[in-house]
DNA sequence: CTAGGGTTAG
């Protein structure tokens, strides 16, 4: 099996060896060597009779054999409630299965409050138990819990995060407890941290405790999400000298991250490599593969190559299915989902829908995320009926909405101007004491600005930090935007002069913005000023600016010196000489 | 039966 591969990967890397390019050149040349890998691997496993992967699944969890499928927050109560129930009480394993069982579903508050119960209940909790609440916490910036959970080492409250975790590390490292430290490495990288992470990493090899495979794949990830990917190319030669061996997950996030990029000759490279190492690309590899030749538009080319651009139809796209599932355990729920979110971005919602309906019957369940996918892309097609249907469906089915789910809907709502259905929604998540986040504010704010209800997003905007809300870049353009159409200029301005004191800086839309909002207001004059700002910190008029100053040269209102500010802005460096 | 990779919002 290994030689049929290598053969492939190797006639496929040899096939079209000259086409590459780098970032940013015509894609579609660019990535036919890996959509060539892809076709071999899938045509390799179609030949196959049986599976190829064996899964691992069948040597474990015995236990959970016996418990029932959970697949959302209910059943997971009620499997609870059942357990709980049985005579005699059973042991710590079966509750911890089901807490694994609802962190996968990423309920972790849920988690915290089933494990207070299991306490109430006398249940003791075991190390299990305990990897798995700190697990939690850290997923809910939770770090007073963990450290509480790990034993009490420190008092909460402490500032400096490197010498913290230092602090933690070295007393794992006294008892050599990699797997922890990992864990500390992962949350440290959460907080966005790659390079404490990394110096944590020369301190474990400086206490001469090893860092294993987990601790690299964690690093080479957030590298990789960050789009350091030399740096995690650097990390995985280093991992591979020191003697740790990459294994699927390695590969996958580097593949990620350099696929992100549009660097297809590596993710080849990569892909070939890994194959040539015994380690299979599995769903989780074919999945970031999949969105990204989808994102592409590579989807009509992984089927057939000869076909005319933009015209997938789902027909074709279900070839492309057919082949993945033609291998048996290539395509889950989160293929579905990705896809489905394809068909949605391009506005096929019918196809989209069909996918949706098609999982039940292979017994997939579709989750939140699916469901906010179709939701979505209902709303940017203006089916606002279709996606409040789809939103009952959801919970019908047992799939709760979440903040996400309501940011969809709310932003379909304001945009169509069904502002009186929005505010009505939000007082509902704020009945189901959901996170309301600045995102949600955001959408409002933009949703009264639509309705020329200027002062009531100017209270809403106002009232953020009583919230304890920060407004971001964006959410103070929509506000600036607003108070433009309003006529109120001033305060517009007054606002951009407070995004310079915060931390999030003015921006290209910005400026765009608020120059768009005094040319409008017949105030040329200022707009002529924020102009010269805005090219000076290096941003550029868009389109409907230079459209609206090129309207004012030919009133002949304003210095035609500016037009070549804005042209050499935008010409610069591509000028024919 | 513990850690690490894949999907969604303004």
């Amino acid at each position: 099996m290994l030689k049929m591969i290598k053969s492939t990967t190797a006639a496929a890397v040899a096939s079209s060896s000259s086409c590459w390019s780098r970032r940013g050149m015509p894609r579609l040349h660019s990535n036919s060597t890996l959509v060539v890998f892809l076709n071999n691997y899938f045509a390799f496993f179609h030949s196959q009779p049986s599976k190829p992967i064996k899964s691992r699944s069948t040597q474990l969890k015995q236990l959970v054999r016996d418990l029932p499928n959970i697949t959302n927050l209910g059943d997971a109560f009620s499997v609870f409630d059942r357990t709980l129930q049985m005579h005699p009480l059973p042991s710590v394993a079966p509750f911890n299965q089901i807490l694994i069982q609802v962190v996968k579903l990423k309920h972790y508050s849920a988690v915290i409050s089933l494990y207070n119960q299991m306490g109430m209940s006398g249940i003791e909790p075991d190390g299990y138990t305990l990897n798995i609440l700190i697990n939690c916490h850290w997923h809910l910036n939770q770090m007073g819990f963990s450290l509480t959970v790990l034993g009490n080492f420190f008092k909460l409250g402490l500032k400096p995060i490197v010498s913290t975790f230092n602090a933690l590390i070295n007393s794992f490292l006294l008892e050599n407890r990699v797997a922890e430290a990992a864990g500390i490495f992962n949350k440290m990288i959460a907080g966005g941290n790659n390079s404490a992470a990394i110096q944590l990493l020369r301190k474990m090899e400086e206490r001469a405790c090893k860092p294993n495979l987990v601790v690299y794949n964690t690093i080479i990830d957030s590298l990789s999400k960050d789009t350091l990917v030399d740096d995690a190319l650097n990390l995985f030669s280093e991992m591979m000298c020191k003697g740790v061996a990459p294994d699927g997950i390695t590969y996958t996030s580097l593949i990620h991250g350099v696929c992100k990029l549009g660097e297809w000759k590596e993710a080849t490279r990569l892909l070939h490599e890994m194959v040539s190492k015994n380690i299979y690309p599995d769903v989780h590899t074919f999945n970031v593969l999949g969105m990204v030749l989808e994102a592409e538009g590579m989807v009509e080319i992984m089927i057939q190559r000869d076909i005319e651009p933009n015209t997938v139809t789902m027909d074709k796209a279900k070839k492309v299915f057919e082949l993945m599932l033609s291998n048996g355990s290539v395509v889950d729920a989160f293929s579905y989902s990705i896809l489905i979110n394809g068909f949605c971005k391009q506005k096929m919602m019918d196809e989209a829908m069909m996918l949706l309906g098609e999982m039940s019957g292979k017994g997939l369940v579709p989750n939140t995320v699916t469901y906010n996918t179709v939701v979505d892309g209902c709303c940017k097609m203006g089916k606002i009926r279709d996606a409040q249907q789809l939103f009952s469906k959801m919970q019908a089915c047992g799939q709760l909405p979440n903040v996400q789910t309501y940011a969809i809907l709310l932003d379909g709502l304001c945009k169509n101007r069904q502002l009186s259905t929005a505010i009505q929604l939000f007082r509902e998540m704020e009945g189901k004491k959901l996170d309301v986040n600045i995102v949600i504010y955001t959408i409002l704010i933009e949703g009264l600005c639509i309705a020329r209800k200027i002062e009531s997003a100017r209270v809403l905007f106002r009232g953020l930090s009583s919230k304890g809300l920060q407004p971001n870049a964006r959410t103070y353009n929509i506000m600036i935007k607003g108070l433009c159409i309003g006529g109120l200029t001033c305060e517009a301005e007054k606002l951009l002069t407070e995004m310079e004191e915060k931390v999030c800086s003015p921006d290209g839309y910005s400026y765009n913005i608020i120059i768009q909002g005094f040319i409008n207001n017949n105030e040329t004059d200022r707009a002529m000023e924020l102009i010269q700002q805005m090219v000076e910190r290096g941003f550029s008029a868009d389109a409907s600016t230079t459209e609206l100053i090129v309207d004012l040269l030919c009133k002949d209102e304003v210095d035609p010196a500016l037009f070549s500010l804005i042209q050499k802005e935008n010409y610069e460096g591509n000028l024919p000489l």
